[in-house]
Parts: structure tokens; C-alpha cells; sequence
DNA sequence: AACGAACTTGACACTCATTTTCATTTAGAG
DNA sequence: CTCTAAATGAAAATGAGTGTCAAGTTCGTT
């Protein structure tokens, strides 16, 4: 299996992001190491929203083990990058998936994390106009759907 | 000054909530306590979202010093009550205020917790049948913006 | 191919919101 | 007034996420 697009892509979105935000006058930048390139297979492989600690396990049961600060560390770097999706499950830990580049909203199953990728309203012009009526800035939103999916309504008659 | 109507309305609703879903053959209530008015009153008070530890506190400066368990206990009654709205902030913590019964959805300041209610998409109707189409239940659906208001953009320049 | 500076890793200690436990107190029905 | 379920709150526990720092890696340079 080779080396994944989104791991160069990522790596180069993150080596933009450091050399414009932490360190503006160097020509430092980000590297590509095996502990970063098992969080990006990670993400490829499972479908749904999973918490850090989530994809933890599911690299040291693969026997690719990163240490949970790198797991912390990577996901927050690729979702800073707009890499991946992250969104807050309601009991207010993060969650992260790969998604689709198109705009979309989700709807969550807040017992097994099960994902789909749904249409909704396009609320950015929304939250831009309102935000700015009021004098906001640097806004950001959220429009995330929870509920049981099939499955787990089922299990739970 | 005289008990708010919310606190009776309050303990109306948890009253039914925990007989029909805590302790369905009893004749069990809720009880009104001194702690519990000091909360509502606090949250009649203060205009913004507020986290539980920062209700506390107001609390103990104010007087009406409750024990920061009963201060988590009684917000999340209320809020399961539907009294009042809960958000997620962006960090995770969950912040609570006491809102309009119109729908509206929220337009937060990330820095201090200034709230204005906004008029917004409908997203109920569409939550709803989102959800139904992939057999979701129980479901419930966040619409918030999240920014910095006019006074935090100023201070920070 | 070796070198070395900067970057990265990960074990561990720590913070901090929230929950649990449990002994004590209190509301309110009878 | 009495009794009992409900409520309180202090303290300990839990658990996600962060800070620290010594040791390990990457990769441009020699």
C-alpha cells in the first residue's frame, strides 16, 4: 500500500499553517513521520466519527501504536489544517472523521458514532450576515444533527 | 422580592419528569429548596451563557452560597426540564442561560459569553425528516454561531 | 554516508470540568 | 410533630485533554 494523497496533502497544508502562524521568518516546516502517516491511514479506514482515544486503540489493536499525546496532537494538526471534520458529541468530547470536500452537515448516532453525510441549509451566508450585524468576528458555527441510528434503536427496542 | 414563577413552573415540569420517567408508580416529587431559588434567580439574573462553575461563583459572591454538586445537579434538571437552553462552547464546557420560549438560535461570544437570540433556518422540519429518511430516532440537532463580540474584537485589538 | 539542528515522540505528571459517594440535613405529607 | 424520601455538599474519583522534557527521528547539508 502506498503512502496515502491525503498525507502529503496534509503535510503540506501543515507545514503552510506553521510557517504562517508560529514561525513566520524560518523556513521551517512539518515532516512526515510513521506515527502521522498511521493517524491519516486511521482516519481512511474508519468511517465514522471516533474520539482520539478511539482511534488510539484502534491503532495499537492494528499494531501500528502511537502514543496517545501524538493521536491528540495529529488530529488537532490535520483538523487546524481543515484536513478532517471534527465536531463536539454532545457529552462535549471531540470527535473526528474524514469527510467529503463538499459542503454537508451530519447526522450522528450519538450511541455508536455511525455517520452519514447529509444536505442542508447553507448556513455560512447566515452566520456571516447575522454575525456581522452584531459585530462579531472570527465566527464560526455549528449545525450537527444527533439521534439512535437504526441499529441502535433497534437494539435498544 | 417574590419566587419567579419559573422556579414553580420548574419543579411542575421535573415533577413530571421524574414521575414518568424516574419513578413511574410513585407518588414522589421534587421539593423546592432555598438552593434551588438561588439558582433560578441567578439564572433570572444573568443575561449570558454561563458556565456551572461561573453560576457558582456568582452565587457565593452573592450571598446565596450553594454547594457547586447542587449547582451542577439543579442546571441539568433544568435543562432536561427544557427550562432552560444549554450549548456545548467550543472548548467542551457546557454553558447555560435562560431564554426565550420563540425559536431562535444563538449567537455566542467565545471570549466573554455575551448572547444575542437570532432568528434563523428552521431546522427542525428539516432535522427531523433528515433524520426519518435514515431511520435516526431520537433526535436532537445544535444550531449555534460562535465568534467574538464587538467588545472582545476591540480589546484585542 | 555521516552530521547535526530542528522537529517529533511519548511517558508521565498535571489541570480542570463533571460525577460519584455517602453521611448529614431538610422539605413536606400525614 | 414525626417520619421518610429527597436533597445537599464535602471529599474523593473519574476522565478528557494539556504541559513537560528527555530521548528519538527526519532531512537538508557536508
Amino acid at each position: 500500500m502506498t503512502t496515502p494523497a491525503i498525507i502529503t496533502h496534509s503535510m503540506n497544508i501543515m507545514m503552510m499553517v506553521t510557517r504562517t502562524k508560529l514561525f513566520p521568518m524560518t523556513s521551517v516546516g512539518i515532516r512526515s513521520t510513521k506515527q502521522r502517516t498511521a493517524v491519516s491511514a486511521a482516519l481512511n479506514e474508519l468511517e465514522d466519527f471516533r474520539s482520539t482515544q478511539e482511534i488510539h486503540e484502534y491503532l495499537k489493536e492494528r499494531g501500528d501504536s502511537v502514543g496517545l499525546t501524538t493521536v491528540y496532537r495529529t488530529l488537532q494538526a490535520l483538523s487546524a489544517a481543515g484536513e478532517v471534520d471534527v465536531i463536539l458529541r454532545e457529552d462535549g468530547e471531540s470527535v473526528y472523521r474524514l469527510c467529503s470536500d463538499a459542503h454537508h452537515h451530519h447526522l450522528v448516532c450519538r450511541q455508536c458514532g455511525h455517520t452519514v453525510e447529509v444536505e442542508g441549509p447553507t448556513v455560512e451566508r447566515w452566520a456571516d450576515s447575522v454575525s456581522a450585524e452584531h459585530g462579531f468576528t472570527d465566527v464560526s458555527h455549528t449545525l450537527e444533527i444527533f439521534g439512535l441510528c437504526a441499529n441502535c434503536s433497534a437494539v435498544s427496542h
